[in-house]
DNA sequence: ACAAAAGTGTTTACTGTACACCCATGC
DNA sequence: GCATGGGTGTACAGTAAACACTTTTGT
């Protein structure tokens, strides 16, 4: 198992340990991903990725991902899950480097575009450019969970506000699958899941009749068939 | 990102990085887990664990996987997919070891009882007793993992024979799950689905009608609701 | 002939889908 | 008063679920 075996102690410590991110909001009416500017010459030059960091000697892969998210991004993620360990051995053009890669959503409200950092952008997944390292492949993955999870779990809620109309999370949903969905038939599913409590609070926000504003009702993520 | 900024390079290579293994299989009715027996005083004596061991500095992830399935089962697996990374700071007694957790699908009939080496045993998900490290975890992820698959994959196909029976079949879904299905419904659901090919040769086992033999007629793993 | 597993259809209940109009508001 | 998005019900089709007997074989 984890024997030393003949091999040198040292021998084995040939790698680096890293942590990247691929945060998922919607904005815009687009799934987006956050990116940040990557400058590292001679090998990536005003090039993008996602965002991440190392990994220290004291720290869990998770602890080192909202480490620096909050330090790099400064913003509160409310959902976080691991997605895949990239360990390609030139995956990193200076040495070998190991990352976990984590998924999370954040609510398109919490990433104001005006107080963004510089050198963080959003970006819709449509149109995501060759990335550094193999970001755009952890994206790829990213995407897929995402898609598989929303089918069986209420984490779309973590891409919307606490209090949201049964449009904006009917949208988020065609969003993300790409088609859209009745109305009528999406609303008498969903409330019918039982997942969803009225606030019997009211959005007013244009000439037309004000939308109730729904919650979901419990905190943990129910698991079965969505949509 | 990956910059090694302040810090001295030395610092960062803190960890070793480890591949353990959760080896499915059906067998007497039950779902097993492939296990080894773990002594290394004084921190585990007379123990179980999963079968794993170091990743290389050459090595991927996958790469040192299949490498020890090889070296310390010896048996092909037809199924292989990553779990979860495992990085607890103390999750080892004698240092920090980051471990890449896979998970394998194996034929019963592929581990045969009388050619097992020693060391090795199959043990029903039932009775999993208190493992080495956090194995118990792994094993937990992976039934998890395998549970969710079997509901829109055919990745069932790798825990039979190349030809099996319906029967056969409809057991294996039945001991993952834990409950029974109607024989009709379970054979009109399954056939509509176009994945089988009736290989038109009978298998004959005990007094009673010959049952016909089916195969996956694709190799790759559909997607799509299975029961 | 009998025990044991294979194989086969129909009816009923439920769930998903298609579809169109009125409501409340701001301007 | 009109443009805009919010809110509502019903009929039809398709899928899921319940259910029992005949067939083929080995001994």
């Amino acid at each position: 198992m984890k024997q030393v075996n003949n091999t040198k102690p040292k021998d084995l410590h040939f790698a680096v340990l890293a942590t990247d991110v691929v945060v998922f909001t919607i904005s815009d009416g687009e799934l987006k991903v956050l990116l940040t500017e990557i400058n590292l010459p001679p090998h990536y030059v005003n090039t993008f990725g996602i965002p991440g960091g190392l990994i220290l000697p004291n720290e869990t892969a998770e602890d080192s991902v909202l480490r620096h998210i909050q330090n790099k991004i400064g913003i509160k993620v409310d959902y976080i899950e691991q997605l895949y360990t990239f360990s390609s051995v030139d995956r990193d053009p200076r040495g070998r480097v190991v990352s976990v890669a984590y998924f999370a959503l954040v609510p398109g409200s919490s990433i104001d575009k005006n107080t963004l950092i510089e050198k963080i952008s959003l970006r819709s997944i449509k149109k995501i450019p060759q990335l550094a390292y193999d970001h755009n492949q952890m994206i790829e993955k990213g995407i897929e969970r995402l898609k598989a999870k929303l089918g069986y779990t209420t984490i779309i809620r973590y891409l919307l506000p606490t209090k949201f109309t049964l449009s904006e999370l009917q949208s988020a949903y065609e969003i993300i699958f790409g088609k859209s969905y009745d109305k009528r038939n999406f609303r008498k599913k969903i409330l019918e899941l039982g997942i969803l409590k009225n606030t019997n609070i009211q959005k007013r926000d244009g000439a037309h009749r004000p939308a109730d504003l729904y919650s979901f009702s419990a905190d943990f993520n129910k698991i079965f068939e969505i949509l």
